[in-house]
RNA sequence: GGGCGAUUAGCUCAGUUGGUUAGAGCGCCGCUCUGAUAAGGCGGAGGUCGGUGGUUCGAAUCCACCAUCGCCCA
């Protein structure tokens, strides 16, 4: 016999299921008829942030994938129309990295040995196989994006505007060249800009040579200044040494010579002696040393003297610090307002330059000890420590980075930082202190570092003349018009071809301009998305116009005209780890702000940083990172979606197989109760009607308990809701988690019965109850719950959807708060009441005789569930009789009355000084008090065991007799009857013949029961037995 | 040095506008129910709610200062 409903196994298996799943979307076409559905209606716009092409994801990536397609999904079923567009970061240092490490090349010169051509064929190969990896494990994570049509970063409509962008910053005149001192990556050979700097780990541990030197005093013979530092590769770049010119300092006298340094530090640096001499800061200033590298070429003609500088710590050091402008972003600033020369030691590569003797070639690091034994043998040095701390790493290839000065170009930011601000505060934020983040930021934003002295990157398109005149180009057809030769070369914008234009300049009309070499910062690409995308001013719609340079045959985007962008810019929602705060947020909100004026985001969802289960970090080389595959396979994309949505985004997230598993054995009470569902709804031949999903089961009598399970589920559907309208799943999954608990372990089990015998009224309703479940986790659990709509929805009614994405959000219903509360009340006393038996060691197999309940008026109506729930003979709504009354002042009402004189008050009623009034009223310490105003406690008569809580009193009677005590043997025997039938492997449906010992004949009282109970036919007793026999009835 | 956040049970975390005895999950112990059964339910042990002051009749909650941790900036 075919079932009206496919039997389910006793646990799913995650994996498996999924699998079927996507088969099953991919051959209904299930995304696409959901599009179809959608299109055209209200819109809802998401701009994805591009992810970085460049290599597999891991679990720390599915986070925010998670969020992503949840609110997508939730926003789909809602009827919105939406873009479903994925993002590829295709091109920058961090492609290039990465095939560097491929290719065996380790240096900028290796790179260009190996040629560019190459280098771009195969940074682009890179990227064509980190998307397929990438795309293959969204679709397994179950993400519904528009697979095919993604964007690429690199391709040649996205940088033309970025070109765009800038040739407009230019004529605003927000671009410029600067000349500055820089975090510079020697290994990449490229500066590093102040936001690449924050970026997750730039600051790493790093063990540093800590010493102090002495710079001897050229009018003071026998005496010099101590000055520490921890970079001693600066020192041969050092012009001056500053002092806090407020400070105190002192000269101390050593065994040979007398030093001067900061009265402050005396105590924990490495000199001692008797202080001879003290001086405030500014009367060292001036005062001139002999360097510490003097003799070489570079230094000649440095006049080293002592300088003021109020920032001078007193922290760390001597408090006389070597200053060297060349070296240093504050030494730097300091030098051009001292007028000190500038001494830049290192090449682009770190390596320390010929005009500095025998150190020349060195790399600046690792010379640290040859110049140490240098600084020794000259008797410069006073002492060599190490030191432990923080130090910036290039966040690419963990290379300790150095200060050069370089140039570079830069947007100034200051003319823009108002409005940024102004649009940040249009945007709401969730967390909401990270909206207080960016505020931060953009008010201590220094001006935007955007060259990079690299390859494979955005081609910055700027066109200097020796004459002093820029083009800045703004598009392709720009350069065509102004190249004087190499355009017909040019297949993409990327080096080296873009390389090989030149163009005229305007100004003077040289023929043979070129391009400066250096690309540009990657977080230009991502930051233009949301204009390059949509189809920004752009005329026409170009059919796969986004598909061009780079990215063509690699996607099938189009690009859109202006009217598109109108539509769907600026984004409703964007979604993306913290650290993009300062990134991709900044850079978003910087374009868009610069080009448009607004804000390109109306709301932003952010979170903190995914770790392992004990709290550690992810790392590959710990092992304690776990691959997407890998997890995909052992804990199945709905537990892992769970893990994520449970999770406050403010909070990092414990991520591991452990955690899974308790998620499993959540999800596993719906699938019981549905499971549940399923096998007696199968028994009693139960087919639903779809349309009791509209509003619950309609034209049939309900009983209270099921009216109350339609509200309850209600219920759920208003806080989910309002949940998922605020960003927030952890919402959803609370309120989810309840209503499972809710619905299985009150309504199922409450009902049980009701389902053994075809109860119509039960079915329909626990029917509508885990539908509407469903439906509100799909977005959260797409797989388990497409599954168990298959099963429970599109199988039994013919006019259902075939999936539940296509069946719509339900509608948010208003809501009986009433029956709730009175559902819950009854709860809580059924509470008490197991309480009181508890503490009277009254097992629930035991009936008692009565109960009482007080103070909890709406439940009385549900005397016979509490009854049957509770095993009592008689349940009554009375006063609780008690030997003692105490009695308390409920202060939410009182303390706004009473005041200062509460304490009285409560001492008063805690020493039992009150008198009793009619209608549950009290006098104490002058005050009438009415009953809403105190807390009425009583202490249990014997025979009574008693709880309360809240209000509610619960008295359960003690005293058992011989009628109550056989019953409790009838329960024990059907208890354990129904154990013997499961051991020995009987159906649920198998009847059988009963056989019981003769000291037993006193339950044949209960024959019927005890039949009934355990599926019996026959009831017999037997003196040879010392326990119950079964045998099964052949039918 | 400045900013943002955090600090609650052995562990991970909730805790509404200030209100009686501060909760949940996991772990531990006990009980219990039972065709969800290597699960479920109930109960117990386990907390000076980081510290000190203040406001208040009343503070985990509001304010100030301090300590520790995390993140960000300088």
């Amino acid at each position: 016999m075919d079932s009206i409903f496919t039997p389910l196994p006793a646990k799913p298996d995650h994996s498996a299921l999924e699998l079927e799943v996507l088969a099953r979307w991919e051959s209904e076409r299930t995304f696409e008829r959901l599009r179809e559905k959608n299109r055209g209606g209200k819109h809802w716009s998401f701009i994805d942030g591009p992810i970085t092409a460049n290599k597999k994801m891991g679990v720390h990536h599915m986070w925010g994938r998670t969020l992503k397609d949840v609110f997508v999904r939730f926003r789909a079923l809602q009827g919105f129309d939406q873009r479903y567009q994925n993002g590829y970061d295709c091109q920058g240092l961090w492609i290039e990295v990465g095939v560097e490490q491929e290719l065996g090349l380790n240096s900028k010169r290796e790179i260009e040995e190996y040629g560019l051509e190459a280098f771009a064929r195969h940074c682009r190969d890179k990227v064509i196989w980190s998307t397929g990896e990438i795309t293959r494990q969204s679709k397994r994570l179950g993400q519904w994006l528009d697979w095919g049509a993604d964007y690429f970063t690199f391709s040649d409509a996205n940088i033309e505007y970025i070109w765009r962008f800038l040739k407009t910053l230019h004529e605003r005149g927000w671009l410029y060249l600067g000349h500055r001192a820089t975090e510079w990556c020697p290994r990449c050979g490229t500066s590093i800009s102040a936001h690449e700097l924050t970026t997750g780990d730039a600051y790493r541990d790093k063990i540093d040579p800590s010493l102090f030197v002495r710079f001897p005093l050229l009018e003071r013979p026998g005496e010099a200044l101590a000055v520490w530092t921890t970079t001693p590769w600066t020192l041969p770049a050092n012009v001056a040494a500053a002092v806090n010119p407020f400070a105190e300092y002192v000269k101390v006298q050593t065994a040979d010579e007398a030093l001067w340094l900061a009265k402050a530090v005396l105590d924990r640096v490495p000199v001692s002696g008797e202080v001879v001499d003290e001086a405030l800061g500014a009367q060292l200033v001036n005062w001139r040393y002999q360097g510490p590298f003097a003799d070489l070429p570079a230094s000649r003609g440095v006049e080293y003297r002592v300088i003021p500088w109020d920032e001078v710590s007193l922290e760390e050091g001597t408090g006389i610090v070597h200053i060297a402008p060349g070296c240093g972003g504050e030494d730097f600033e300091l030098g051009k307002q001292q007028g000190l020369p500038v001494l830049a030691p290192i090449d682009e590569d770190g390596k320390i330059l010929p005009e500095y003797g025998w150190l020349a070639g060195k790399g600046a690091h690792e010379a640290a000890g040859e110049i140490i034994a240098d600084l020794d043998k000259r008797g410069v040095l006073i002492r060599a420590e190490e030191i432990h701390h923080r130090y910036p790493h290039c966040w690419r290839c963990e290379t300790p980075l150095v200060f050069r000065i370089t140039d570079d170009w830069f947007i100034g930011v200051d003319d823009l930082r108002q409005q940024l601000l102004d649009a940040n505060a249009t945007v709401k934020w969730t967390p909401d202190y990270f909206g207080k983040r960016m505020d931060d930021w953009l008010r201590n934003m220094d001006d935007w570092n955007i060259s990079r002295r690299r390859y494979f990157g955005l081609p910055l398109p700027f066109f200097p003349c020796e004459c002093g005149h820029l083009t800045v180009v703004g598009s392709k057809a720009e350069l065509a018009e102004l190249a004087s030769e190499g355009i017909e070369q040019l297949e993409e914008l990327h080096r080296p071809w873009i390389d090989g234009v030149s163009i005229r300049c305007a100004a003077c009309g040289n023929e043979s301009v070129k391009r400066v070499s250096e690309v540009g910062d990657v977080w230009l690409d991502a930051g233009i998305v949301p204009f390059s995308t949509l189809g920004w001013q752009n005329p026409e719609p170009i059919e796969q116009g986004y598909a061009t340079g780079a990215s063509k045959g690699l996607s099938t985007a189009d690009l859109p005209d202006h009217a598109y962008w109108e539509k769907w810019f600026p984004a409703d929602w964007v979604c993306e780890m913290r650290e993009q705060i300062r990134l991709w947020f900044y850079s978003l909100l910087f374009m868009a702000v610069a080009l448009d004026g607004r804000a390109p985001y109306r709301e932003v969802l952010s979170y903190e940083k995914l770790l392992d289960e004990n709290g550690d970090e992810m790392h590959g080389s710990r092992g304690n990172a776990i691959d997407a595959d890998e997890a995909f396979e052992r804990m199945g994309a709905d537990p892992m979606r769970w893990l994520y949505c449970a999770q406050p985004p403010t909070q990092n997230i414990r991520f591991g197989f452990g955690p899974a598993e308790e998620v499993k054995r959540k999800l596993l009470t719906l699938w019981n109760s549905a499971s549940f569902f399923v096998t007696y709804a199968n028994i009693e031949g139960f087919r639903p009607s779809f349309e009791d999903l509209s509003a619950g089961p309609q034209g049939i009598e309900l009983k209270p308990l099921d009216h109350w399970l339609v509200e309850r589920t209600k219920a759920l559907v208003v806080e989910a809701t309002e949940a998922l309208e605020a960003s927030l799943t952890v919402g959803v999954i609370r309120s989810f988690e309840s209503f499972v608990d809710d619905l299985s372990n009150w309504y199922i089990r409450r009902s049980r019965r009701r389902f053994y015998s075809f109860d119509e009224a039960a079915y329909r309703t626990l029917w509508f109850a885990l539908v509407q479940g469903i439906r509100i986790i799909s977005p959260v659990l797409p797989f388990l719950s497409d599954h168990l709509w298959k099963i429970l929805v599109a199988e039994p009614c013919s006019e259902a959807p075939d999936s539940v994405f296509l069946a719509a959000w339900p509608e948010t219903p208003e809501l009986d708060s009433e029956l709730l509360e009175e559902v819950a009340e009854l709860r809580r006393v059924v509470e008490l009441a197991r309480s009181a038996r508890s503490q009277a060691n009254l097992k629930l197999r035991q009936p008692v005789r009565r109960i009482v309940v007080q103070g909890a008026p709406r439940v009385e109506s549900h005397a016979d569930e509490i009854a049957e729930e509770l095993r009592a003979k008689e349940v009554v709504f009375a006063e609780v009789e008690a030997v003692e009354l105490k009695v308390k002042p409920e202060l939410r009402s009182l303390g706004p009355k009473l005041g200062k004189e509460l304490p009285a008050v409560r001492a008063a009623l805690e020493r039992g000084e009150f008198e009793q009034l009619e209608g549950g009223r009290f006098r104490v310490f002058g005050y009438e008090l009415e009953p809403g105003e105190v807390l009425v406690e009583t202490i249990a008569r014997d025979g009574w065991s008693l709880a309360e809580d809240g209000g509610i009193t619960v008295a359960v009677s003690t005293e058992l007799d011989d009628e109550l005590l056989l019953e409790a043997r009838v329960l024990d025997l059907v208890h354990e009857v129904n154990s013997l039938r499961k051991q020995i492997g009987l159906e649920l449906t198998d009847r059988i013949t009963l056989t019981l010992p003769e000291s037993e004949r006193d339950l044949a009282a209960h024959a019927e029961q005890i039949k009934s109970e355990t599926l019996a036919l026959e009831l017999d007793f037997d003196a040879s037995l010392t326990g119950p026999k079964l045998e099964r009835v052949e039918r």
